[in-house]
DNA sequence: TTGCGTGCAAAGGTTTTGCATGGCA
DNA sequence: TGCCATGCAAAACCTTTGCACGCAA
């Protein structure tokens, strides 16, 4: 049973969400956000309340940051189904890849059966580091 | 090349790292942290201080709460390898689950050689729901 | 017209910081 | 003794909230 709410399209709505979709794989603070869109289109506190909006909604995901301090947002692109698969991302320069691959189907299937846990894909974010920047890492 | 600094052995760390040593896979917001320990025994800024140290020093990890917004604390235990397997933690009862499975160790080898992409358990938790509380939704 | 959405400013809560003191090595 | 650690209180910061007005449906 979902909240039934009407959603009203409102301009600072659009342009908080084309923010996001225009750049689809990166991640952003409040911080950045407020920054690129406050002080001509949109209030501070409209962003606070549109983020929070659309996390419930499942239109962006919460992420945190490398420390794991700073709490990051990123548009989820439904039509590519990124709600079903694995997501990785590079520590270092934050790249994320789609994990859209039939051994974590197998995985899944594992780890329900043997381990009695179902996994969530849509909002888990797996870490790690991308073999580029793993080869820069050595290099220094 | 780490940073090399002299780590004081002292009562206010010794408190904080046995209050979480002593649940092993729970997680604590700082708010919790502090209420259980401040007043008596250590100030509030000794503990966000302590935090902040035990963190960088790979002692305990920061994740997330349910919802994404709440930062959590828990204690890594490294004499059994707690930063080498992933750890799977309920969405619903908080259970973790310490991932220790040779079908990881071969996915990791795949994602590796087929997606250019080093995992790092150490830095990820992997959300979902334990079956245990699948069957308690299914029920309501 | 209805009621959700917005913006401003104020309130609220959490985390960080400055500084003098305390305590480990 | 030399330095790091601690505690208090103040400062800084980020997020939420109240209220009146605007605007989508």
């Amino acid at each position: 049973m979902k909240n039934e709410k009407n959603i009203y399209k409102t301009s600072q709505r659009e342009i908080l969400l084309d923010f996001l979709r225009s750049h689809p794989d990166e991640e952003f603070s409040t911080e950045e956000i407020t920054g690129a869109l406050c002080g001509e289109a949109i209030g501070k506190s409209t962003v606070y309340r549109l983020i929070s909006k659309l996390c419930e909604d499942g239109d962006i995901l919460r992420t945190r940051g490398a420390g794991g301090k700073k709490i990051l947002y990123r548009y989820i692109d439904k039509a590519h189904a990124c709600d079903e698969h694995f997501h990785l991302k590079c520590r270092n320069c934050g790249k994320i890849i789609h994990l859209d691959c039939k051994l974590m189907a197998e995985l899944e299937e594992h780890i329900a059966g043997e381990h009695g846990f179902r996994l969530d894909p849509k909002s888990t974010v797996i870490n790690g580091v991308c073999l580029e920047c793993e080869k820069k890492e050595n290099k220094e």
